[in-house]
DNA sequence: GCACCGAAGTTTTACGTATAACGTCCTGTG
DNA sequence: CACAGGACGTTATACGTAAAACTTCGGTGC
């Protein structure tokens, strides 16, 4: 005997302009809501005859319904939604950074949205307020530590990416062998006679910076006479041109090798040295970092560490769900690559 | 009178380590979950006194209340969310539209969830089992209609931007004017004595190919001596740069002008330019498409059209949030502006 | 004195789903 | 023939919120 909603009005052409529920497909299927769920949540072996399965599949097709995905969430009290906090996606890294977790999730049936963080232009909104979604969990990439605290409070999951490894109150870091890169590119350098070195670097008070600068004069420290000077710079090519033109036209003997923390930085550089009349890399050696496209756009090509972006996502995405689960996040720092390229020659 | 279970542990300090819902908001409050939903929703004008207001307002602090979006989605059947589709982020064009819809959308306590188009690398799969979040309506940017299919069916309000306006189901339209920005490269380089040109395209059966075509063909019968190429190309540096060697060594007088579709494309052909021994501008001039970045980053730098992408995205957001409030979206293309650089000359 | 009103709440309900708990046949077995 | 137990469902409930409908109570106009 079904309740009588159910039954009375079983053969009507599916009026309603309304979408579909799961009660409407077991009118439609002649079972009970509860019927359907069952099915449709492919919980029903030994449960549901393989018939009746089939009746509700086609009712369901037949009327297009889909789960509404606010019930659900509500019922289950999770959503398999993670937020992924980034500085901007229009740096190619981070979108890349997304496109590995995107795809990782989506095979575990899972979704990623976006923020965008406040470094970016946006306003500093509430992280939770701005994602409009309830959330199972969070990975920030490459977050200064103190701009979490909104996102620290929230009782979530957390995992970090290309961050202090150090901090604590993270679920998991996931990180890139950034020193090991800077110690390549350092000793490329080295092995082509550089000795004079300008560090050009974007966030001097991050710990990558503490990270690139430390590996950089650890890897210098085979060279006794070998030099080294800092030089902050704007993450943008034409603000790394001018705090490299500065360096350049500087007192002292001219460096040979522009050690730069990023492609953007390195191709700002070049930018420089052309309009100083020195060649690339006959006069001045140049290397980038994180080998985005803009790497072999530019001429010469740059030299510079290769990150494999799209994995440090899929890494993080992978730990969140481990962590989700229970269990225990993979480890270790994925390796990085030197990409010899035509912007470093002998000095 | 309270009902019992409001009343009986009113003074605990709420113990649970469950997040706090509006009911332990309530009883901290020592009132109706119902006034709770009343304040914090911001309706109680003349319905709650101040002092009430303030106690709720206090409470939810205190316990560091946040409401459950998933219960709040269904109940109001609307989710302030919207669905964000494009074919790459890890373009620049696309993560400064999703930099622009998102902001938009913030300010109107809007959220964005995107969707990696089949087009990329990811699998074809259900934009909406992929979102995991009940959706209010659909923004989709430069697709062709027909791999929009599973979207359409959902009955969900669309928005196309830089999109063929003549589609219809689209609820509205959000437009640059391509077709005035190519007049304008074909005008500039018409006027530096060019004749002999190649239209280095990227997606020769698109509707954006067929617009910007046909606007570089009407521009050109302005000189009766002035002949065109479409050449097709893929949307990489390298790809392109493959493309033009083989446009440039071709049989036939060599072309002077190199109009390309994007900058991507105009860096590979600078490229190609450059192996075969030919300057730019001096022997050929280039143009792109874009002003992305990478156009001021290249050398030399690139004549290219500004196009206006954050605009896209926040205009296809208001206009999504005007359909869905029911008034009419602002209509009229966007408009361009040639940027003229190094990369164009006299011929 | 009483009908009425507004203020300030409260009680109740619905949203759509997943699942625990509960029938009801039907078959095989002792 | 009683009865255990599987096969196949159903009924009932909870998730947390928003809002409609209701209650209570101290004035107010007449």
């Amino acid at each position: 005997m079904t309740s009588p909603d159910d039954t009375h009005d079983a053969g009507r052409p599916a009026a309603p302009a309304t979408t579909p529920t799961s009660r409407d497909v077991a009118r439609a299927a002649g079972v009970s809501q509860a019927t359907v769920s069952l099915v449709l949540g492919d919980k029903w072996r030994g449960r549901v005859s393989e018939r009746t399965a089939g009746l509700v599949r086609e009712a369901a097709r037949g009327l297009g319904y889909r789960p509404n995905l606010a019930a659900r969430n509500l019922r289950l009290g999770r959503t398999r939604t993670a937020l992924l906090v980034v500085p901007a996606l229009t740096n190619e890294f981070f979108a890349r950074v997304y496109a590995g977790a995107a795809r990782t999730a989506a095979e575990q049936d899972f979704g990623v949205v976006l923020y965008p963080s406040p470094d970016g232009t946006g306003p500093a909104r509430d992280p939770f307020a701005s994602a409009r979604a309830a959330l199972d969990g969070v990975i920030a990439s490459s977050m200064a530590a103190g701009s979490l605290g909104a996102i620290r409070g929230a009782g979530l999951p957390l995992v970090m990416l290309d961050s202090d490894p150090a901090d604590p109150g993270a679920a998991a870091h996931v990180n890139l062998d950034i020193a090991d890169g800077m110690r390549q590119v350092t000793e490329h350098l080295l092995a082509l006679g550089h000795r004079r070195f300008v560090h050009l670097a974007s966030a001097v008070d991050s710990w990558t910076f503490d990270v690139r600068s430390g590996a950089l004069r650890a890897a210098l420290r085979r060279a006794p006479d070998a030099v080294v000077r800092t030089v902050p710079a704007p993450l943008d090519v034409h603000g790394a041109r001018r705090a490299a033109e500065l360096a350049l036209t500087g007192p002292g003997p001219r460096p040979t090798a522009l050690v730069c923390d990023d492609d953007i930085l390195a191709a700002g550089a070049c930018k420089a040295l052309r309009r100083l009349g020195l060649r690339v890399p006959e006069d001045v050696s140049v290397t980038g970092f994180d080998d985005l496209a803009l790497a072999t756009a530019v001429e010469p090509e740059l030299t510079t560490v290769r990150l494999p972006a799209e994995q440090v996502g899929e890494r993080g995405m992978a730990a969140l769900l481990a962590v989700l689960d229970g269990r225990r996040p993979e480890g270790g720092d994925l390796p990085v690559e030197l990409i010899v390229r035509g912007s470093t020659a002998r000095a």
